[in-house]
Parts: C-alpha cells; sequence; structure tokens
DNA sequence: GAAAGGTGTCGAAGCGCTTCGACACCCTAT
DNA sequence: ATAGGGTGTCGAAGCGCTTCGACACCTTTC
C-alpha cells in the first residue's frame, strides 16, 4: 500500500506539501504541484479513505436511505439510486446503501458514527418517525418525499398535488366528467406515504372547482385484483369515461380488461397515467401521462445536500412541475348516450 | 461527539479495555463488561468508522457495483441490491453502491483507497474488464454472472444453461416440436453478458438431443418491438407452438399479440418465461416460468465473500439449480393439423 | 511452598492523513 | 538599505481507534 509519505518521500518534499497540492486549500508552486503530481501518477497513490475521514472528520461518503419494500414501482427507485450515485461521483462522493429495514436506528448510527456525512432518505411517510432525528442533528440531510411538517427539513419530490390536478384537467377539457382513480396498493396509503395521498388531493380539489365526480379505489398491482377493481368501479359508476392511473402494474391489466370488455382506448374510455415515460412508451397503447421525474429527483436531492455540505443554502422544499404529455390513450369523451 | 476515551473515563477503565469488550477479543470480566456497556448506552456511544478503518484496516464496507444501464430486467437488480445491503448489516457490513460508470478505475479507487474490504459486482461481461484488476489484488470479491474463465475467481449466478435446458425439455414433454425464443435486446447479446447466451445454448443443445427445432430473435422490450418479432417468428416458422420468454418486459406484449390473434394460450401454444415469480404471478395469465432467484443470489454472494473476508473458503462457482414452475401458460401441443 | 500457567487490565505506539503555526525566501515600497 | 507583505514549504500535533507486550494477581500442580 502506498502512503502520503511515500509519495513525499519519491518526489522530494515534506507530507505536508504533498496533502497540500491533493486538497488545493494552500498555494503550490507549479513545479513542485507538478513533482507530486508526477510521484503520485507513478506509484499509483490512492489516499487512504480511514486517514482522512479520521483526520478532516469528512468521509466523503452520503448514505442513501432507500425503502426495503417492492410494492411501489420500483424501476424509479432504482432510477432515483443511480442518478444519485452518480451525481454523488461528480462531486467527489461516494454513496453508502441503507436500507428501510434498520428504521431510525440507522439514521443514528451512521451519524453518530460519522461514517456518512449528510443521507438521503427516501420513502418518506407523512409522519415519518426518522424525522425528529433528522431535526436532532447537524448532520445535512434531503428527503425524497414530502412529510406533513417540513420545517428544518430540505425536501425534492414531484409535485404530486399538482399532478393530480393536471390529469383531471386534461380529462375535464376533453369532456369527461366521471373520472376514476386506480390508486397505489392499500398498503400505501396505510401507511401514509404522501405523495399518493397528495395525488390525490389535488385531483379532488380540481375536480370539485371543474364540478367532475371523481370515484378513488385502491388497487394492488397485476390482472386479479385489476379485474376486481374494474368490476366495482363501473358497477358503482358505470357513466365512468375517465381513468387516472397511479399503480403502474395496474396499468397494462386495465388496458388488457377494457379491451376484452369492448371498451376502445381512447374512442370510449381514456387512460392518464402517472408513470415514467419509459413505461408510457412502452404499453400497448402509448400512454397518455405524469412522467415521474426519478432522474431529476435524484440529481436535485444530491446538489441540495451538497450546497448545504459547503455551507450554502438552507432548508428548502423544491416541488418539480409536472409534466403531462399528450399520448394516443386520451380523447374526447363519447357523446352521452 | 463521544468518544473511546470519554466512555472508558466515564467507566473507571482504561481505553483499550472498552475497545476490548467492544471486539471480544480478549476476555473481560463480567463485572467490567457490564459497566463499560452501561456507560456506552449512557453516553450513546458510537465508535468513529474513521478511526477504526485506519487503526484496524478494516473498513466494514463491501462495494457493489451494479450497472447503469436499465434495458435488463431492473426489479432483478433492485432485488439483488436490497438483498445484499441486508444480508451484509447481519453480518455487520455496510454496502457502497457503485455504478457501472466509473469502469474498472472504481475498482482501483476502492481497492487502493481501502473505502472497502470487498466487492460485489453485478452485470458480468463474459470478457469484462474488470477482471484483471480483480484478480490483480488481494481484496475478495464476488461476481454475480459468469465470465468465460473464472480462474482466480468466486461466481454467483442461476444455472442458465440448466434454465434453458429446462425450458425446452418442459415443453418437449407437452409434445411441443417448434420451439422459438424471444431473447433479450440485441445489446445485451452485443456487450455478450453471459447469462443471455448461456441460456440459449443450455436450450439448443437439450433441443438438439430431443430432437426440436428452434428458432431465436432478440427482442426489445414494448408492444412494437415484440410485434415485430412475432411476425417475423410466426413468418418464419408457422408451426411453432412453444414459446420461452427471458426479456420480461415482452412477456406482456407476447400474450396480448397471441390473444389479439385467436391463438389461446395455453391450447394453441404454450409460453415458459424465465423471470422472477413475481410477474410470473401478475401476468394476464399465470406464467409457467423459472424463477429467476434474485435474492438468493444476493444473499449467496455476500455470504461467499464474508466467508473470503474471515479467510474461509477459496474461489468457487456456484450455480443455483434452476426450478421450473407450471403455472396455466403451458399445456400438450395442440395435434398437429 | 515454589514454579508454572491463566486471567484481566493497562500503557503506549502507531495507523495515514490534515492542518496549524513557523519560517525562509523574494519582491515591492519607502 | 530596510521594513513589510506575499508565497511556498516544512515540522509537529493530533484525529479516535486497535493491538501488542507487560504485568499484577490468582489458581493450580507437584
Amino acid at each position: 500500500m502506498v502512503t502520503l509519505a511515500e509519495v513525499a518521500q519519491h518526489a522530494g518534499v515534506s507530507a505536508s506539501t504533498v496533502s497540500y497540492v491533493l486538497s488545493g486549500k494552500r498555494s503550490i508552486s507549479a513545479t513542485t504541484r507538478h513533482r507530486v503530481e508526477q510521484s503520485i501518477r507513478e506509484l499509483g497513490y490512492h489516499p487512504n479513505a480511514g486517514a482522512r475521514a479520521l483526520a478532516s472528520n469528512r468521509s466523503n461518503i452520503i448514505a442513501l436511505m432507500i425503502p426495503l419494500r417492492t410494492d411501489m414501482y420500483v424501476p424509479v427507485m432504482m432510477e432515483i439510486a443511480i442518478a444519485v450515485a452518480t451525481t454523488a461521483r461528480t462531486h467527489g462522493y461516494d454513496v453508502l446503501l441503507l436500507t428501510g429495514e434498520e428504521g431510525p436506528d440507522a439514521v443514528r448510527r451512521v451519524t453518530r458514527s460519522g461514517l456518512a456525512d449528510a443521507m438521503i432518505l427516501m420513502d418518506v411517510e407523512l409522519e415519518d418517525e426518522r424525522l425528529p432525528l433528522l431535526r436532532g442533528t447537524d448532520q445535512p440531510s434531503v428527503l425524497i418525499g414530502l412529510p406533513t411538517d417540513t420545517t428544518g427539513l430540505t425536501c425534492v419530490d414531484l409535485d404530486f398535488t399538482a399532478t393530480g390536478a393536471l390529469c383531471v384537467e386534461h380529462l375535464a377539457s376533453l369532456g369527461h366528467r366521471d373520472i376514476a382513480v386506480i390508486g397505489e396498493a392499500p398498503a400505501v396509503y396505510e401507511r401514509h406515504t404522501g405523495f399518493a395521498e397528495r395525488t390525490l388531493d389535488g385531483l379532488r380539489a380540481r375536480a370539485r372547482e371543474l364540478g367532475l365526480r371523481v370515484l378513488h379505489r385502491p388497487c394492488e398491482g397485476g390482472y386479479d385484483a385489476m379485474a376486481a377493481t374494474l368490476a366495482r368501479i363501473l358497477d358503482e359508476r358505470p357513466a365512468t369515461t375517465g381513468f387516472v392511473v397511479q399503480n403502474e402494474s395496474a396499468v397494462e391489466p386495465l388496458l388488457a380488461l377494457l379491451r376484452q370488455q369492448g371498451r376502445a382506448v381512447p374512442e370510449d374510455v381514456s387512460v392518464v397515467a402517472v408513470c415514467p415515460d419509459q413505461v408510457a412508451v412502452q404499453a400497448s397503447v402509448r400512454l397518455t401521462s405524469v412522467a415521474i421525474p426519478a432522474q431529476e429527483m435524484g440529481r436535485h436531492a444530491v446538489e441540495r445536500l451538497v450546497a448545504k455540505l459547503d455551507g450554502l443554502g438552507g432548508d428548502e422544499v423544491v416541488l418539480l412541475a409536472p409534466e403531462l404529455t399528450v399520448r394516443a390513450s386520451t380523447g374526447p369523451a363519447p357523446a352521452a348516450s
């Protein structure tokens, strides 16, 4: 293993000089710098992470807490995680992967041990039990998601309230009057994951303003669950012509079932999805959708966090504006029969 | 921040004693141990990770390199990653998330800096450029996947060769003679990701023995790509009655297209998928499938790695035996017309 | 009753780095 | 010529932990 001292000796300078070349915290003459850099290259030197962390009190690691559960759209999580990892690297940070399993203890462990300099939390619940810990430490953190009380917290999320409103506005503008919302799995609501409720709130509020009727049904993914849910919806509100789907694993089943029942999309019924663009494009009917900007969320979170680590910028809630892309699954409501 | 020394003072013992209580590397009397543990709890002490790493030359971190690409089934990756993270925690390790982006440099950086004690690599190609680096270091590593040359390496993977054989055997036993294989996206083959090729090899070899005809077509996910691929297949081999699908995002499109063309599953054609059980169960037809044991692969990888870190067990290739579950998508071949 | 061996605790060294203060040197301004 | 201020470099301290050797004390054994 090559150490700083060896590099220093090889370059004929003191250890501190090498350190300053590396960190740039003091000015070093061009000649010395080049000589040191040369030695570093020749010896293949990489600073020891532990020693660095100990001496500088900075680990250059960001902890990312991802949910253990897989009842929500996994590719979104993955995309966020990858975006976090790559963005972090461009800022000189590595990413430590924590699962929700350990819960609040993980937060304590990581902050107390100096393992990470900062954290990003995903899958935040409205009254998340990790929040008090976060507020009680001076370690910077960013939430991906939006709890009820955001005082003293930095959050990044898609504006799901606006997303819900946007979906219903689109359907309203096409003349649909009866809207059904296929929601996430019941468990998602039970644990009060904010985004699902906020979408619904935004949608309902706007629907009320526009005078539309809304029926909301949570739904597990898969065909059987979707079939049961759809039957219940059409039984209760036969006039339904507009669907908003938030659970991506219900999208394809819904399309298949509608087709099977002889309801044409978009001639008879319209479908708007809240999902990543890739899903919308790959579906059997190209879906009108509001995109979930996973990459952007991950990137934003890291950039906020790095700013905080550099002492810039304080707490802040960043809500990304939703964008609705019209594709082939929505059209004018059929004339009332 | 609470330090070892403070705990020692609080408990009225020396720092080294506290250290030995923590590590258990020397015997400590029960009274002393309890006193120390009490102090640790009262002060809320957590050992400093950097100091520990520096002194012990062990970071207690495992690096996990995941692919950046998302052209392969993402939930599988995610499930493996989560399994790795949770299993690692049970052995006292944390997981550092590396994306493939940095490539071989990441391997160098992490090993040289002592950031991680060991690594797990996913998405291994047959002639992976990271392998020479791995062989050239004494840092333990485990591959999830199987390269061409495994000398000096530890690998964990599903036995895809056997998987391919198993699929074709099942179809053959039902009387199918003409088999079409819907493969992964062309890019997956081009970069020589082993599992896709091995599945095909295993399938072809067994098909030859059994006297079946096999037509293989790579396929991107989604409806349009699947429609084109299916048309080509049926054009070239109209007698095809058995399908093996490896690309999960082609499964649902295939089922929909078959339905649309009036080919009943499993009466007219049978479909075997290679996919996680969850996908097989949620599909519009409950799929006969060979499961991809993502969790098990992640868990195995960590356990092999921890064993190596403890100096137990050497290099080894662990191939998990495939298991085929018969569900509703396969049945006897129709009588030849 | 002395030698031999265990057991439990301590002190000190040192892991590889960062950072502070010191200082030598050179340039400019008086 | 001299004081003053940069600039570039160095030495040393210390970050919080692990671990080695030493040692005091207590048993056991012949």
